[in-house]
RNA sequence: GGGCCCAUCGUCCAGCGGCCUAGGACAUCACCCUUUCAAGGUGAAGACCGGAGUUCGAGUCUCCGUGGGCCUACCA
């Protein structure tokens, strides 16, 4: 309910601070949708509308949907229906209704009847190319204003063969290209993933986003600025039917740098095997992200902080990191990951404890302990032994101080010692290989405690923050 | 070619004519702390695209310029 303002506040502002967001002008109910076409599952571009949307469902308890835009079954993915349900559940984001327009063929229909007997639409039957430029130069095609024929008898020929399309008829002297009739409807004769081949007579994007707003109730259409013009070609729709129009929003682009996001190009990749799949961790898709260890909530909460200004932005992947650490850090346990390592042989004369806390600061996660027998093989990283010289004094990290000698570490004392250089190690562990998202690979291997975290978010010391898999660490951030 | 939209620190946001010698977050730099190069603490540096106007007064309003984005599909 959206009753609690006496007077729906144009412009209201205040927002500014607690979730950011200033409220929708509201007089009602409030119904929001998300609506994006099933060619493949979501990806960090499509997260901010999801964001945006839902956090207006909560700011006014209103109603989200979830509108799967399938009407051009050349470019369907069959298994987005669920993969995108499953994003936006995952974003916590569940929709309250979940619509999809291939199943709302016969709605589109009525109301292009509707828009053809207020001869608010054509049935134009001539070459698409003759017809676009005609329109470029805001002239009518023959059809337009072909009287002698009934177009409503034209648009049902439509359904048992022949060529032709519907068009909603605009300005055609709009000085703005964009504006000038557009097509609502085409025949497809390539089978449907859902529907087969029950129907050749496609609506298009304007044309069921117009129907579909106004049937599903939606009262406010928050979407990307390269709407605009969209929205501009919609609203003819909702004038020629006198419908009332739902509030449109529009916030600025995102780009997002050094991400894919194009869904049929990832497929392709796949298809080529640059990619393992959508959640390959190169890539930007929520699946991949999700994969990696990023938080829901990050993601939201950056989104929330963006806002719905009208400016375009650029996406900050540290920003986004640094919203994803705050939330995973306290969390995350500690463990020693030695990257491509070098073997020495330790010298003691009896065995040695480690104590290494699973949390610097959370005692209370417990430790991690292992004793350590004279004469086992250690594993070190060969980058730090790089630096070291024999004689050189070394701490293996939560053990003890050594000294390097004929190529073996000999053990001097246990307590630390300011200065020394500090090196992560092991004895034996998991071997596990990171994986970066720029594709680069590093072997190494980790404690055996890594062994009970398999799904984990944990934290390599010195590397950064990691998720585990099987035989896999794929890199989050630092 | 045409049209639409936008323009504050590196990034994102705040600023809705005087409270702005422009504020915050993240990033950056320095120092401190630290058995992680994470976290934490202290501090520093850092922006109103340009030009006209309106006004007693403009980051805030208007216009022009410039820059960027998007649309101009029988894609969504």
């Amino acid at each position: 309910m959206a009753a609690q303002a006496p007077a729906p506040k144009p412009r209201k502002a205040t927002g500014s601070g607690h979730s950011g967001l200033t409220p929708l002008e509201v007089d009602g109910p409030v119904v929001l949708r998300f609506a994006p076409g099933p060619s493949g599952p979501l990806h960090l571009g499509h997260s901010r509308a999801v964001a945006l949307n839902h956090a207006f469902r909560g700011i006014h308890n209103g109603k989200l949907i979830l509108r799967l835009e399938d009407t051009n079954p050349t470019v369907v993915d069959p298994a987005a229906y669920d993969l995108i349900t499953l994003d936006m559940e995952w974003l916590g984001a569940k929709p309250n209704e979940i619509v999809v327009q291939s199943d709302r063929l016969e709605i589109y229909y009525e109301d292009a009847r509707e828009l053809l007997s207020r001869d608010a639409a054509y049935v134009c039957h001539c070459d698409a190319e003759k017809w676009r430029e005609l329109k470029r130069h805001s002239t009518a095609c023959p059809c337009r204003d072909d009287k002698s024929a009934s177009h409503l008898a034209a648009f049902e020929a439509l359904f048992s063969g022949g060529d032709g399309i519907v068009v909603v008829k605009t300005d055609l002297e709009s000085n703005n290209p964009a504006l000038r009739d557009f097509v609502a409807l085409r025949v497809v004769e390539t089978s449907h993933p859902r529907q087969g081949s029950t129907w050749r007579l496609w609506p298009t994007y304007n044309f069921a986003v117009a129907v579909d707003d106004y049937r599903l109730g939606v009262t406010h259409v928050l979407r990307g600025k390269d709407h605009l013009n969209n929205t501009l070609c919609q609203q003819w729709v909702y004038r020629h039917l006198d419908w009332g129009e739902p509030q449109f929003i529009h916030y600025g682009l995102v780009s997002i740098p050094d991400a894919l996001l194009k869904t049929t190009t990832i497929s392709e990749g796949i298809a080529d095997g640059d990619y393992c799949g959508w959640d390959d961790p190169q890539l930007a898709t929520l699946a991949a992200l999700r994969r990696r260890g990023y938080q829901p909530q990050a993601i939201m909460d950056y989104w929330i902080a963006a806002g719905v200004k009208e400016a375009d932005i650029t996406l900050s992947w540290q920003n986004l990191e640094a919203a994803n650490r705050v939330l995973v850090e306290p969390e995350a346990k500690r463990l020693f990951w030695v990257p491509e390592p070098v073997e020495l042989i330790l010298e003691a004369s009896q065995p040695l404890e480690k104590h290494a806390p699973f949390h610097p600061e959370h005692a209370e996660m417990g430790e991690r302990r292992e004793t350590v027998m004279p004469g086992v093989t250690i594993l070190l990283p060969a980058a730090d032994m790089a630096q070291l010289a024999e004689g050189d004094l070394l701490r293996l990290k939560n053990l003890c101080n050594c000294r390097l000698r004929n190529g073996q570490l000999e053990h001097v004392s246990d307590a630390p010692i300011k200065g020394v250089p500090i090196l992560q190690w092991c004895v034996a562990g998991e071997p596990l290989q990171l994986l970066r998202p720029n594709g680069s690979k590093v072997e190494g291997i980790a404690e055996p405690a890594a062994a009970e975290m398999m799904g984990e978010v944990v934290q390599f010391e010195r590397i950064g923050f990691v998720r585990l898999e099987r035989s896999q660490a794929l890199f989050l951030h630092r």
